[in-house]
DNA sequence: GTCTATACACCGATAGAC
DNA sequence: GTCTATCGGTGTATAGAC
């Protein structure tokens, strides 16, 4: 097994740093001008590569989205176990939300790219993920049967992210508790 | 000046029959597999033209789509229209969600698409009129200074046609209603 | 193992022949 | 008015230098 980190093959760790390289400046270039908006060559001139390097070490542009994406469909997902091991609905319902919102004021700048691209587009990592993220969540607020007044409710907090980008000019604690009370009361669906 | 519709020249209405077609055609592309995966090769080949032939009809693959969502933006700006007559700002309100409510669902199947097209896209007709609407009908709502959490409260509401794809099971009735009181609720802000 | 060079098929868009 | 031919660009793919 490999001895530490800093002691690999220089040639290993000069590959992990290209790698790391162009997945933030893929993940600026996403949040910036969108997805679609930014080529391969884009990413590749940035850092004085060539397309054909950026793809040895991402098969697919969309791979690198996935990635990009991934260590926050982690946070979510633990948020979503955290959850689930609560006792009360009200209790839960509060982590949740709580826990989305911080989630989304602390990745506001790049947050808003996500899922951009279209409905059903061809398989990918981050459209599972965001689809099983989706399931799950809706469930652990509305049980397993929701109702089509709980379904559109879950949506409209769903998709917020989307609004993000047109909110730059809020600070982060008045965000956060405009988000919060508007989902908490979005959810509040009468019998 | 052109005497009558039915009688202009022959080559003109086969003219207009196709750019109808077009529109046709790629308004039930765009809905299918969407904007981006639409490409004028597919219309054309669908049609039995070439793609030089779809763009003599019209100049850019977006002018497609702006023509094919104009009819929805000039509805959305007449029931503006219609409520910025209206005095008290809870008939306004009233009068707005329903009149949009209706829209989605009776467009439920074409609208799921409209501005799917990433945030910062090129200046499009399209775009233009979406950010007019959008403005015009949070100052209908919240007035011309809305606070942090009423343009979040709008923008939840903006957005949930995104949804709609989603909900492809739920009745027309059913889906009216759940909209509905959801956008009210919404739009029910706490001072 | 890491990258360059090169090529492919397709895209939206344009020019010009008929 | 519709065609063929072509352009520069894209994501993807392989061959081969080092």
């Amino acid at each position: 097994m490999v001895a530490s980190a800093r002691g690999m093959s220089t040639r290993a760790a000069q590959a992990e740093r290209t790698r790391q390289q162009i997945l933030q400046t893929a993940q600026r270039l996403f949040a910036e001008v969108g997805y679609d908006a930014t080529s391969l060559q884009m990413i590749a001139d940035e850092l004085g590569l060539t397309k054909a390097a950026v793809y040895y070490h991402f098969h697919t542009k969309r791979d690198i989205l996935d990635e990009a994406m991934r260590p926050g469909f982690e946070r979510l997902m633990t948020l979503h176990d955290e959850a689930a091991m609560m006792r009360g609905r009200r209790a839960r319902v509060e982590h949740l939300v709580s826990g989305y919102v911080d989630f989304l004021v602390k990745t506001r700048r790049y947050f808003g790219v996500m899922a951009y691209s279209e409905p059903h587009t061809p398989d990918s990592d981050a459209d599972d993920k965001s689809m099983e993220l989706r399931r799950r969540a809706m469930s652990l607020i509305f049980g397993d049967h929701p109702t089509p007044a709980e379904r559109v409710a879950f949506d409209a907090a769903f998709f917020l992210p989307r609004s993000l980008p047109d909110l730059v000019d809020v600070p982060d604690e008045e965000l956060r508790e405009a988000l919060k009370s508007t989902i908490l009361r979005i959810f509040r669906v009468p019998a």
